[in-house]
Parts: C-alpha cells; sequence; structure tokens
DNA sequence: CTGAATCCAAGCAGATACTG
DNA sequence: CAGTATCTGCTTGGATTCAG
C-alpha cells in the first residue's frame, strides 16, 4: 500500500468488464477448472474439455498464459511435451470463480424458469 | 429441498459456463451496475452507459428481463416511459459480481503486466 | 421516448491440411 | 505430440431508418 493509492470509491465498471474477458471466454472456465486440480498435458486437456477444437484450446491456453494466469512448461522430449499449470495468480481466480460458481447452483434454475415464462408470454 | 435433490459434489463446468454467459456479455455488467443504484429509464440507461448503441441496450435489457434479472415497467404516459429494474434474483448476484470485481481491483495491474511481458517475449 | 427492422462489415469459430 | 496455416460459414454489432 502506498500513500497515494487512489481509493476508487465509485463503482469502475468498465474495469470490471476487461477483467470479465478474462474468464468469459467460452473455453476459458473449463481449462482453468482442469488445470485447477493439477497442471496437466496438452493433449490431456484436448481429451478432457469435451468439444472443444485443437485450434481453440491453444488459443485459449495461449490467451491465459498471456494473462499471466498459465504457465506453460516446454520438455524436449521427442515427441514433445507440454504442460500447462496455474500461476499463483491463476489460483488467487479460483475462490472468485466459485463464488459465481455457488450462484449458479443456487439459482441457475431459476434462471431457466423465469426464460421459460418469458419465452411464453412473448414469441 | 425436496429429498431427491441430486447433490453434485463434482464440479459442473458446463452448467457453470451457461451461467457465466448471464454476466459475460459485453454490456450486461455495466447495465447492472446502473441498476444496483436504483431503477431508472431508459434513456437514462442510454445516457449513462457510455457508448452503448440503442441496439445493443435494448438487447441487453431484453436478455437480462428474460433471464429473471431485470423487471420492466411500462408507464402509459405521452411520451412513453420506461423503467428498468433489478429483481431480487438480479440483486442476488450483485455479490458474486463484486466478488469478482474485488478480485479486478486486486490483481487486474498484473494481468496487464503479464500481457506486456508476453508481448515483447513474443511477437 | 422507446423501441423494431434492416443492411452490412468485421470478427469468431469449425473444418481441414500440414509440420517440427 | 503439439501445434500452425488457411479457408469459410456464421454470428455479432454498428449504423441507419422507420414507428407507436
Amino acid at each position: 500500500m502506498n500513500e497515494f493509492e487512489i481509493v476508487v470509491e465509485t463503482e469502475s465498471p468498465c474495469h470490471y468488464r476487461r477483467a470479465l474477458e478474462v474468464v468469459s471466454s467460452k473455453w476459458t472456465v473449463l481449462v482453468f477448472y482442469e488445470l485447477e486440480e493439477e497442471k496437466k498435458r496438452y493433449s490431456d486437456l484436448k481429451r478432457r474439455v469435451e468439444g472443444v477444437t485443437q485450434k481453440m484450446l491453444t488459443q485459449t491456453l495461449r490467451q491465459l498464459e498471456r494473462d499471466g494466469l498459465v504457465e506453460r512448461f516446454v520438455y524436449p522430449t521427442v515427441p514433445p511435451t507440454v504442460e500447462y499449470a496455474l500461476t499463483e495468480l491463476g489460483k488467487s481466480l479460483i475462490e472468485p470463480m466459485r463464488v459465481l460458481h455457488r450462484w449458479t447452483d443456487a439459482h441457475y434454475d431459476s434462471v431457466l424458469e423465469a426464460r421459460k415464462v418469458f419465452d411464453q408470454a412473448n414469441g
């Protein structure tokens, strides 16, 4: 903490929105949950994240690596071995994600029900 | 709680992913923060959510309404008055959003720094 | 004021083929 | 095994126009 720290009392939604991009891509969360258990190889992720294409998995991992949430380890074997693991920064995001996850488990049925009602009332 | 409720001990990332869609659209969070303060008229939202187009605002509000997070009140005045407010379900999502927001405030600089490092190391 | 409808350009994602 | 490269269809979002 430095004395010049600016305490933002008001919300900073734009900032927040950008941060959401960190976790809001289609495959990011799925990969995250896999890596939360333990570090995994590319092929393991490919196998375990159902429906992900090779392109999307690579793209997702690159983005997570770029954001400093995931670290990539290359071992000069033949054939190549590449492992991915969460960084400390990545691990720090797990609990916030869990909170959202809990909201899901508690309320997602309500959302689905609301949609049903809405769709019947409209087209 | 009914006795046949299935308690899912394992993670349900797919379910979670769907729920994230609730809050991950570009404008959703911005609108949400506006409505958190108090209910607002369409034109107020349009003015306060910087950069949003009429199409996107309407689309966002429709989706939130459909998900049961926002309620729409139409008053038969001339010209028309339409107000939007968070529902109880919507309000229940605020705290989880705040948690993510706090993570942002605490760590987003680290993400930006990581990106800088990554981009310099690569192209 | 609060939208709906349409057109269009840009970006995203799937499929496929190729490589160290 | 772990990717890169390319092509292509689809979705998304901005701009514009019209309407109750």
